[in-house]
DNA sequence: ATCGCTTTCGTAACCGCTTTCACGGAAACT
DNA sequence: AGTTTCCGTGAAAGCGGTTACGAAAGCGAT
């Protein structure tokens, strides 16, 4: 069954009746082989069940054929499985391209990092980035250029290459489907705004009022963290400085969750007096009671786009930043 | 700033005036070499920022420095944050050794498996398995001599070297604290029993009562799946099956969390009718209403004791498989 | 001073794959 | 027919480390 993993292009070449050159051509995609000796040499690695040594390969091109994926553990990976879910899709399209992925947590951060040390020599083709608090080590690696994609957009840097859900337009449609429902006094609690993705949804949020030339009162607005308690006391600001809200639009799921449960402290209802629509469709949004209406991301879509553009970056191609939809989830609080 | 990257040990020996044999050496630690020349060589690898090119090591020693992480993509992983955190634990412990973390995020089955052409090509030294459908691959790959470590209790091939989470003491915990809150008529919601967890988490259920020498009727016992709709169906029948059920063991958060609604529905309360404790201390826990009493795994340090049985496994040292103590979390639902 | 043993070093041969380069023959051109 | 491309091919030189092997040096004993 199992064969020896000694095996080499020497053999290859010999039972192939050609040279190792040869074989490093087919095995390499190189056109210019006699198509009968290609076919030899295919059949060859197919029987004996060859497998070309990375290291190797990696020690004469160069290229390693991997992609490190780098997560802050400074953040949400230990609760929040979007992390886990955007690497599996970036997985998933590296393997698709013969590419592996190497996963690396830690703190990008440029004084404590030990993620520098990892990228720099050579180990890797790539890097793929995931919200990064210190942008700045981001930038000296492109510099020194290695290619480097963001999953999310760079807040400051925007010439990084980046994929990232339709925030905006996300936001968009989780307004519009509460005014759609009737709905006129409308509030929203945000993520952090001095992120990307929390102004993105509050900018979505009050285009659609804008564009309907609707005022939004700045009393309507209040500021969260995406925790499940910022949710909650940013609910109860809310309903203290407003007597008429109808409905809440959150940032994200956890806060909408907050969000419910001032509502019900306060003794009304989801979604009869206050409609809710929180933004994710993570767990908790199937968990919670009443269901949470929310706004879906295809998250392994942005893992996967993200890969795509570092593979479309190394083949010198062109890329550009990606903008991934987002589509309504309507169950119980709208 | 940036130094070239075309650092070899030629300039570093040149530099250090000695031989590039002895750089070697002094950077695999061998004991061997004069203090002095030793120390030379360190400074000029100090001072010229060299980093060892990790393909050309590879193929010299055929030793990669690098552990596969397999985690199935038909479990859980899109939804639970479970895989994530285990897999970021292991990757702290593999960096503090100077290795890393390959990413696999694919079908372990044989079958449809791209798998085991990633991990037989020798590109990796050994794999860490997360909680395998189809153990027949784990058990072809150790067979060929690669070391292999399971994070989960395998279910057949007890052989394997293994982490998991003391689920038969979890269980007990969390029976004893019903217990001493002053429950007699204690049910439990099982996991999948088929599988190793959920059948230890019923057993520590069942050895405290058997303990003290009580009996648990049949009918106090409902088998769920993990999922909160299980959780919600068990809790029925339960409550269907018996009439003085005063606190619930559920084997995992979701399910407790779809037994609260049980429970809400009827028109009880939680915890003066049904006292209630979960497992995982997922983020579920915390989001609920009451508050979910679970009882908490260290996920992080179980990815970290698979990681150091894995290198010391590497070592020749005999590792022995390690079980990780939980700890009750109590909250609002006792 | 010589011999024998140990310890430290450097030379050079690999590890397995890629790629340049030169060669020979076929095809295309005068 | 002679000459010039053009192409497929294999020999061989790397890629950057590691390590077997032998030389050299240090040391005590004879």
């Amino acid at each position: 069954m199992k064969t020896q993993n000694k095996l080499t292009y020497t053999q290859i070449a010999r039972e192939a009746g050609v040279s190792e050159a040869t074989v490093s051509r087919v095995l390499n995609g190189d056109v210019r082989v006699d198509p009968e000796r290609a076919r030899r040499v295919q059949e060859t690695v197919a029987k004996l069940g060859y497998k070309k040594n990375r290291a190797a390969s990696a020690l004469a091109t160069g290229r390693t054929g991997m992609i490190a994926v780098i997560i802050d553990d400074d953040l949400s990976i230990f609760a929040d499985p979007f992390w886990a879910t955007v690497t599996s899709g970036v997985s998933r399209v590296l393997m698709e391209n013969n590419m592996q992925t190497l996963l690396i947590v830690g703190s990008s951060s440029k004084k404590e990092g030990n993620v520098p040390n990892y990228l720099d020599s050579g180990t890797v083709d790539g890097a793929i980035f995931f919200q990064v608090h210190d942008e700045e080590i981001v930038f000296q690696l492109a510099q020194e250029g290695l290619p480097v994609v963001m999953a999310g957009t760079p807040d400051i840097y925007l010439q990084f290459l980046h994929a990232d859900t339709d925030n905006v337009g996300g936001a968009k449609q989780a307004t519009q489907h509460l005014i759609d429902r009737g709905h006129k006094h409308i509030a929203t609690i945000t993520g952090e705004v001095e992120a990307s993705a929390g102004a993105q949804r509050l900018a979505g949020f009050l285009q659609v009022h804008m564009n309907l030339g609707r005022e939004v009162p700045p009393s309507m607005i209040a500021h969260g963290d995406y925790t499940h308690d910022s949710g909650f006391a940013a609910m109860n600001l809310l309903l203290d400085r407003n007597e008429n809200i109808d409905a809440v639009f959150a940032a994200n799921d956890l806060m909408a969750i907050g969000a419910m449960a001032a509502i019900h402290d306060r003794g009304l209802r989801v979604p009869d007096d206050i409609a809710l629509v929180g933004f994710d469709d993570s767990i908790v949004a199937q968990t919670a009671r009443p269901q949470l209406t929310t706004i879906r991301q295809d998250i392994v879509g942005l893992g996967a786009a993200a890969a795509e553009l570092m593979i479309e970056q190394l083949n010198g191609e062109d890329a550009k930043p990606r903008l991934l939809e987002t589509s309504l989830v309507v169950r119980e609080t709208t």
